[in-house]
RNA sequence: GGUGAGGUUCCCGAGUGGCCAAAGGGAUCAGACUGUAAAUCUGACGCGCGAGCUUCGGUGGUUCGAAUCCACCCCUCACCA
């Protein structure tokens, strides 16, 4: 750790959208061990990648001394934050959101230091401050605070307001009371007084600093984080099989390391200052090296191992480094037969092969169920450019009706695993049942 | 409740009786080139190995033939009440 302030170091690693006064918040930082918060709603069974800076962030906060509170929006998530989505959202059922809200935290327990002691985090439902209040003094002691004018001109929900084609229910236009009301509630029961969150929070988190001075009277700070962007302009955080998520049963870690492994030069040193505890001069020192050497950069390398580390621990990374490296060394050889046992354990995708299939089941058919693609056409698509590999023997569309030789037992390595590729990247192990 | 504008394949967006599985763009996937990168070029892109099958908010109808015409219904938005 350097001796740079934490929000210096921040700073130059990119991680700050906006904040309130930022004299003031370097000050409070350096007098207090400040008590912050982050809100995540459970809009899903898992964390995803968009959630990992700001948890990542808390964590950051904690290692300078100040007090983490992760809240998991059980009641939040009942209503739906509109800001910047341009479409109204269906309302997820209480059971679910219960059952997620505790999937969540679950999750975030794995990255911050809970417990009694001094920083030690807290880990908070809104579900349990706000299902007790009643719609009447819900209106009148928080609502009263609220100007519906200030809340319409609001960025964050001012084109749904605005744009045609939409609109925004009362359900949703309500969130930002809602969340307005925990940073208030946290201040009071204890003492947060900072809020931060990703940029699209900006406009709630000052609607909680503004009634928290109403209600309090206490002055309370809020800091944003950027959103992550690809510099190609895609979004950040989706592969071909959608989201990546921090659950490993969601995302194994292989193919959560490989995620970063894939990531394009144009993106790793930022990501490695995001998403890393590496120090920005080391990070530094890591592109200046890669710019020296010609070829294959460093830098994905490091950050896969780091964010897979941080994400599923030693022993995830050691299983998808195991993995990448039988895969992509190029030499199944080197593969004993309890390696390729230990690769399905690894959590490379695997599935069993009934002999009995083999004879009706057009690869087509076969590979695209095993996940290989999404419809047969692109496996036809694949064969044709002889993109298939089965056990290091090219399949080719002529093979399509004759999976019982492509997989005959002649062909198994150990008598009963196929290794089967596909395009430079996708792997699957077949084991014949 | 009234008036107007709309609902097309993952997204945006053409298409107003056959030439439409439906232009174009984006996203995505695969090939070449590379470094499991980018850029570029090529191909695929509703489903099916195939014959073929199922789509254009819904249901009926007109027609040899409908995403396109008609009726009713559902939904969205805007303005008015």
């Amino acid at each position: 750790m350097s001796d740079m302030t934490l929000l210096q170091d921040l700073k130059a690693r990119g991680l700050i959208a906006q904040t309130t006064s930022e004299e003031e918040l370097e000050q409070h930082l350096a007098e207090n061990s400040v008590t912050l918060y982050c809100g995540f709603d459970p809009t899903a069974d898992s964390l995803h990648l968009g959630h990992l800076v700001p948890l990542l962030m808390l964590k950051r906060f904690q290692e300078y001394g100040h007090r983490p509170i992760a809240l998991v929006g059980g009641a939040t998530g009942m209503i739906g934050d509109p800001s910047f989505k341009d479409q109204e959202r269906s309302l997820n059922s209480a059971e679910v959101v219960q059952q997620w809200s505790d999937c969540l935290k679950a999750q975030i327990g794995r990255f911050i230091e809970f417990g009694d002691q001094e920083g030690g985090a807290i880990l908070a439902n809104n579900y349990d401050w706000t299902a007790s209040v009643d719609v009447l003094s819900f209106l009148r002691d928080i609502g009263k605070h609220f100007t519906v004018n200030k809340m319409i001109a609001k960025e964050s929900v001012r084109q749904r307001i605005e744009r045609e084609g939409s609109g925004i229910s009362f359900t949703e236009f309500t969130y930002q009371i809602l969340q307005s009301y925990d940073y208030q509630f946290l201040n009071k029961e204890y003492g947060c007084t900072l809020q931060i969150g990703g940029s699209d929070q900006w406009g709630n988190i000052t609607g909680g600093i503004d009634l928290t001075r109403r209600v309090n009277g206490a002055h309370v700070h809020g800091l944003t984080l950027p959103l992550i962007t690809k510099s190609d302009g895609t979004k950040f955080g989706k592969t071909e099989g959608g989201a990546v998520w921090l659950d490993e049963k969601k995302t194994s870690p292989y193919a959560f390391y490989q995620f970063w492994l894939q990531t394009p030069d144009a993106d790793v040193y930022r990501f490695l200052k995001f998403f890393t505890f590496l120090s920005v001069a080391e990070i530094d020192a890591i592109e200046k090296a890669d710019a020296e050497r010609q070829g294959r950069p460093e830098a994905q390398a490091v950050l896969a191992r780091e964010v897979t580390r941080l994400v599923h621990g030693e022993e995830g990374l050691a299983a998808a480094e195991r993995i990448t490296e039988a895969l992509f060394s190029g030499d199944l050889s080197s593969l004993g037969e309890n390696d390729y046992a230990q690769l399905s354990l690894d959590g490379l995708p695997s599935s069993e092969l009934a002999a009995a299939e083999l004879a009706e089941k057009p690869l087509t058919t076969l590979l695209s169920e095993a996940g290989l693609a999404a419809s047969g056409k692109q496996i036809k698509d694949a064969l044709q450019r002889k993109a298939v590999i089965v056990n290091g023997v090219e399949a080719g569309v002529e093979d399509n009706m004759n999976a019982p030789e492509v997989f005959g037992a002649d062909r198994a390595l150990f008598g009963r695993y196929f290794l089967v590729k596909l395009g430079k990247k996708k792997h699957h192990l077949f084991v014949a049942a």
